[in-house]
RNA sequence: GCGUCCGUAGCUCAGUUGGAUAGAGUACCUGGCUACGAACCAGGUGGUCGGAGGUUCGAAUCCUUCCGGACGCGCCA
């Protein structure tokens, strides 16, 4: 229970008392303006109007109706009617207090099994930019979601199983009777890609070749099957390389691959079939639904089953909607998945409803993203116009991070500096995206995420290795120490590090991390604020004070770690 | 054409079921270091929230319409 939810509950409770209907509830949400206190109820207005009366004179029966004394020492009506909460100091230094015995956090938040399909590459290319945002987004909203007490399911639906690798596989059987060492070809994906898309576009020969080689594979051909694994691989690998370069948590045991689904796929037509919802349209097997039309008005096709007799990812993502429902039984399935597929998940939802592929009390939850884009406005590509690499870019932003390091932190030996460039360089860059509403477009520049200025990882980072060195410096911190509030500084710092689990639980519901992202921003200003404003170890600091203000610090910075490590993004020490 | 998302300070972005005087960063200006880490802090300049209507006690947020942009719309994923 944190403070915002357990004044809300109290006052919407009140207002209950009064007569309020049950659907309106107190809004009670953190202060706008200091003068405004330290939490605000915005409810009581529309509560008034429900009712016909006045709205501060209901607000006022609604203070007599509730006591809020043990945690408030002032409380007023203000304005049209909003009710002004200041708590007292005794209070938050109460709740700061336990805190600092108890680790565990405490949520009310009723625990439910949530499935986050996230990352998912194509596994026939190498991972470009364009992948960066559902792996790092999806990351974290698995690690807060975990943190609250969620049973979080990872999984990364990666592409294995579509038409290019029978264009791949040709291309490495014929390889390989020409005797090249096929793991040397192997070990740049991109270009080995390319080489066969060239040959697939201009030879007729191989192009036939590769489509007999897809229906080989997707029957169960022992040979094809042998290539694809070692192609796979080899690709898995590359993966799992930028995952812990990058820090985020996906492991082989999270891959759920799209060829997992395959044994499914004719059942899912199956039962289509037998509920009645499949049609016939140019030899292609297709669900017409309502509300759903295409270019000329008519009803839009999803097809399941194309007139050859291939699947499509529509029939894979039916079965997967199935298998989490009925096999993982899932509460909540989340998908971060592109906002160009937001029809394609529209569909997608619709028809596993309307089929029974998903239980009616599982959510699916398609979280879309916006597009990285150059600083000219345009998709973020390389100057000659290819997809940037992802492993390239993480290899710039430790560059332009050691460039840094070694200006401002000479003071450090050079295998530190490297290991703080890695730090800072992918940190800054996932936390800026991170740090933007996941449904915008947004413009990816090395300089702002890298100015170390800002809504920064780097001043994030900063804030805490300038904590680290304070509490280092204190030759005595008593863990039992009484927190005291003698200053303004630490009564900020105070309120807002109590704000902490109610952010965790705004960005575990809507899945928007940029939340967390701003609120420790916000920390690290309150936190930078409080040095300014307390002296700690200078002379003269009573005792008592300097005690209370180093478990001030702890907090901040323990905040701080958390945080950023929810975002997996990494603290250094020293820096 | 239909649909989805978007348009907020010079630039990059926030803005939590509609809440009080729309906020940050950056840039620009001013002040603070014989330093508990100045990669910092304190303060200032800067906005008809694309335009116009409407809903209401109250609109950047909801509705309508227009302008501008991105994306999507049948056998790729």
């Amino acid at each position: 229970m944190n403070i915002r939810q357990l004044l809300d509950e109290k006052l919407t409770q009140g207002l209950h008392q009064l007569g309020v209907p049950a659907t309106i509830s107190a809004l009670v949400k953190p202060s706008t303006r200091v003068e405004f206190g330290d939490f605000q109820a915005n409810g009581v207005m529309a509560a008034a109007k429900q009712l016909k009366t006045n709205p501060r004179e209901l607000a006022s029966r609604l203070l007599e109706a509730v006591d809020l004394s043990p945690y408030a020492d002032k409380v007023e009506v203000a304005g049209p009617g909003f009710i002004n909460i200041h708590l007292k100091d005794d209070y938050l230094v109460s709740q700061a207090q336990t805190l600092l015995t108890n680790t565990v956090p405490s949520t009310t938040v009723a625990k439910q099994k949530i499935v986050i399909d996230y990352s998912s590459p194509n596994l026939a290319k190498e991972m470009h930019v364009g992948h960066l945002r559902s792996t790092i987004i999806g990351d974290a909203i698995a690690r807060v979601l975990e943190y609250l007490g969620h049973e979080v399911i990872r999984q990364n639906h990666v592409g294995d199983w579509g038409t290019q690798f029978g264009m791949l596989i040709a291309h490495m059987k014929e390889l390989q009777s020409s005797g090249a060492e096929l793991s040397m070809e192997l070990a740049d994906l991109e270009n080995f890609y390319r080489a066969a898309k060239v040959r697939f576009d201009s030879e007729p020969a191989f192009n036939e070749l590769a489509r007999n080689y897809v229906v080989r594979l997707q029957s169960g051909d022992a040979e094809c099957l042998a290539l694809w694994q070692q192609f796979i691989e080899i690709s898995l690998s590359h993966s799992e390389e930028l995952y812990e370069r990058l820090g985020v948590g996906l492991k082989r045991e999270h891959v759920m691959a799209e060829s997992a689904y395959n044994p499914q796929l004719p059942k899912v037509v199956e039962y289509l079939t037998e509920r009645g919802l499949l049609g016939e349209s140019d030899g292609a097997k297709t669900v017409f639904l309502e509300g759903f039309k295409n270019k000329e008005g008519e009803p839009l096709p999803i097809i399941v089953q194309k007139a050859d007799g291939g699947y499509l990812y529509a029939t894979t993502d039916l079965a997967s909607i199935w298998y989490r429902s009925e096999v993982l039984h899932a509460d909540r399935v989340l998908y971060l998945v592109d906002a160009r597929q937001s029809l394609h998940f529209q569909q997608m939802f619709a028809l596993a409803r309307q089929a029974g592929f998903a239980r009616p009390e599982m959510s699916l939850e398609h979280m879309p993203f916006g597009t990285m884009l150059g600083s000219d406005g345009k998709p973020f590509k390389t100057r000659s116009g290819d997809t940037i690499k992802l492993a390239d870019l993480l290899d710039e932003a430790e560059e332009r991070a050691l460039v840094i390091v070694k200006e401002k932190s000479m003071d450090l030996s050079a295998e530190e500096q490297q290991q703080v460039a890695k730090t800072v360089g992918i940190g800054a860059v996932k936390y800026s995206d991170l740090a933007k509403n996941r449904l915008s477009d947004y413009v990816f520049d090395w300089d702002t995420m890298l100015s170390l200025q800002g809504n920064t990882a780097p001043y994030l980072q900063y804030s805490y290795a300038r904590s680290r060195s304070i509490l280092r410096k204190a030759d005595h911190i008593d863990a039992n120490a009484t927190l005291l509030i003698t200053e303004p500084a630490e009564r900020a710092l105070a309120v807002r590090i109590l704000q902490f689990n109610d952010v965790l639980e705004n960005v575990g519901r809507e899945g928007l991390p940029n939340y967390l992202c701003q609120y420790l921003y916000e920390l690290a200003g309150n936190i930078m604020s409080f040095y300014e404003a307390c002296p700690i170890l200078k002379e003269g600091v009573n005792p008592a004070v300097r005690q209370s203000r180093l478990l001030w610090a702890q907090l901040g910075s323990d905040t701080i770690r958390t945080g950023l490590s929810l975002l997996g993004i990494q603290v250094l020490e020293r820096m």
